[in-house]
DNA sequence: CCAGATTAGGCTCCGCCCCA
DNA sequence: TGGGGCGGAGCCTAATCTGG
């Protein structure tokens, strides 16, 4: 009877609509692929019709969910689509490992999908391939933690005598890391090491300082002043972290927190010098990584003014991680609805919750969307050979992984038989199995400080160090922007006219030296230079 | 004949539960 | 705490069916 069932098995395949059903079912329903009948037959009460037939499990494994992949890297790819259509991912890891796999993926799947791949120009192939590449804003903050770690590590070196916190660790990390960490899981619920919060109000040295840069920098980061407030602040030149800054509006002052302020009372000269030099040397550590982040931001800087191509192309690229992050919890939730399920088709289930695909496909013409799903199901034995070579590549890397663990382990065990013989030897050469009566505990090791002039110079040591990084970055900067400009300046010579530049000269007999100059004029491709009387050596000018 | 679909069987992985 | 059994979910492959 007409009304019982609805047509779903139209020339020999089932329909793009029964196709876009399962899919919303597996992918957002979390319909697991057995129950899908169950789900579907349940929906007869309201509908009253039944599908005359519904896939197999092995089809809508091994075929339907491959056509979503195509379906939705359609989508990433059609720059008309302003859906979401971007893969995620965890941008705050400088090189994106967790995600290589996408990415890798991505490089496989757009000559599988992207008609005449082989013949784009390589620049558009390599557009396609960076897209989404860029740092997370939140690179500066997240980076913050490792710097701020080495801060307390080079201040404990320069203090303790044994050039090291003894009541850490016997890893690198600084005792005062550990500390803050340690406390942060006991005084939180469900307390994390690394999300945990600060440590709060402890009269240690270098867990003060690092306290103290924290409240600085975050609480600053938190207030976020006016545009108006900024301006004002570039004209007139006072520092930015007084109390009392213009920058930050009447009562969003930083620092005067309870917390804030007891930081920053006076409590034994000794806490007050240790804490000043935790705090230079943190904040030269902070300096390095600003500076890096600023190299790229500002004028000068590769992402400042980028061009209307640029922008136009990335609009979709995330501004945060927080979706590649979101994706770590639904990702968490998937595996444990569908424990068995295979890395692509958790892709594609991620990709068709996310990027929405479904509102992608029903926004096109019929024509278009009908096109979109016969070029998939034509791309599918492309697509499984292309799967299986990197499902290939995976297996091999994972087993590398795991045979490069067990070899350390077994090393790691090795040298702890070792160390064992070596100590129950020791024992035996004193003879002090023979004495256990009254044997003291072994005492508990003692923090030696080093004398006020060895600390002095150690901190000097560590900070000239930290200065000479600074100033190789720095330089090499310098080095790659003169480099960059040189054939622009060559070409057109007159644009020196105003800058300024490293002279190197000497007197006769004498070692050379650099001088900073600035160029006046060009006459006949010469570089004049005046006040200069002694011989000249002309070099690239650095900027 | 062929592409698409189905089925069966073997296999893996995971969480839960029980028990020693 | 760790091992074993069990069930749920899915993957993969080979053999087979089916309709144009």
């Amino acid at each position: 009877m007409e009304g019982e069932t609805v047509s779903t098995f139209e020339d020999g395949r089932y329909t793009d609509a029964m196709r876009e059903c399962i899919l919303q079912l597996v992918t957002n329903g979390n319909v697991s692929l057995k129950k899908i009948p169950i789900v579907i037959n349940a929906a007869k009460s309201l509908t009253r019709k039944l599908p005359e037939r519904i896939p197999s499990i092995g089809l809508i494994s091994s075929r339907i969910m491959l056509e979503a992949r195509l379906i939705a890297c359609k989508q990433d790819f059609d720059p008309s689509s302003n859906k979401g259509a971007t893969l995620h991912q965890d941008a705050t890891t400088k090189f994106h490992q967790q995600f290589e796999g996408i990415q890798d993926l991505r490089k496989e799947l757009f000559p599988a999908f992207v008609s005449d791949f082989d013949a784009l120009p390589t620049s558009e192939k390599d557009q396609l391939f960076s897209m989404g590449m860029f740092a997370c804003r939140t690179h500066l903050v997240i980076n913050m933690d490792p710097a701020a770690a080495k801060g307390p590590a080079a201040f404990e070196e320069a203090v303790c005598s044994s050039g090291a916190n003894p009541h850490s660790y016997q890893d690198n990390q600084a005792g005062t890391v550990r500390l803050a960490r340690t406390a942060a899981s006991a005084f939180t619920m469900r307390g994390s090491q690394t999300a945990g919060t600060p440590l709060s109000g402890t009269r240690f040295s270098g867990a003060r300082a690092r306290r103290i840069t924290s409240s600085r920098f975050m609480d600053t980061g938190q207030i976020s002043p006016s545009i108006t407030a900024q301006q004002q602040w570039t004209k007139d030149g006072t520092l930015p972290l007084p109390l009392d800054s213009p920058l930050f509006p009447e009562g969003q002052s930083i620092m005067t927190s309870e917390l804030g302020m007891s930081l920053l009372r006076t409590q034994s000269p000794d806490l007050e010098l240790m804490t000043k030099i935790a705090l230079k040397l943190i904040t030269l550590e902070l300096l390095v990584l600003v500076e890096r982040q600023a190299s790229s931001q500002l004028p000068e800087g590769k992402y400042w003014n980028p061009s209307k191509e640029l922008i136009e192309s990335t609009k979709n690229v995330p501004k945060t991680n927080v979706m590649g992050e979101r994706d770590m919890t639904v990702l968490d939730n998937l595996l444990r609805c569908k424990p068995g399920i295979s890395a692509h088709n958790l892709e594609t289930t991620l990709m068709w919750w996310q990027n929405k695909p479904a509102s992608y496909l029903e926004d096109l013409t019929k024509p278009q969307r009908e096109k979109l799903h016969m070029e998939a199901r034509k791309k599918i034995p492309q697509m499984k050979c292309a799967l299986s070579q990197h499902r290939k590549v995976l297996k091999e890397k994972v087993e590398q992984k795991l045979k490069d663990k067990h070899e350390k382990k077994e090393k790691q065990k090795a040298r702890h038989i070792n160390m064992r013989l070596k100590a129950s030897l020791e024992v035996f050469s004193y003879e002090i199995l023979a004495r256990n009566d009254g044997a003291s505990e072994v005492p508990a090791p003692t923090l030696v400080y080093k004398e006020p002039e060895d600390i002095n110079q150690a901190t000097v040591e560590k900070k000239m160090e930290l200065k000479w990084k600074l100033e190789k970055t720095r330089k090499s900067r310098q080095a790659a922007k003169a480099k960059e400009r040189l054939p622009a300046l060559v070409s057109d010579p007159s644009s020196l006219v105003g800058q300024r530049f490293l002279h190197q000269c000497n007197e006769p007999g004498e070692p050379a030296q650099w001088y900073p100059a600035t160029v006046r004029g060009i006459h006949n491709y010469l570089i004049c230079i005046p006040k200069i009387k002694s011989t000249h050596h002309y070099h690239i000018p650095h900027f």
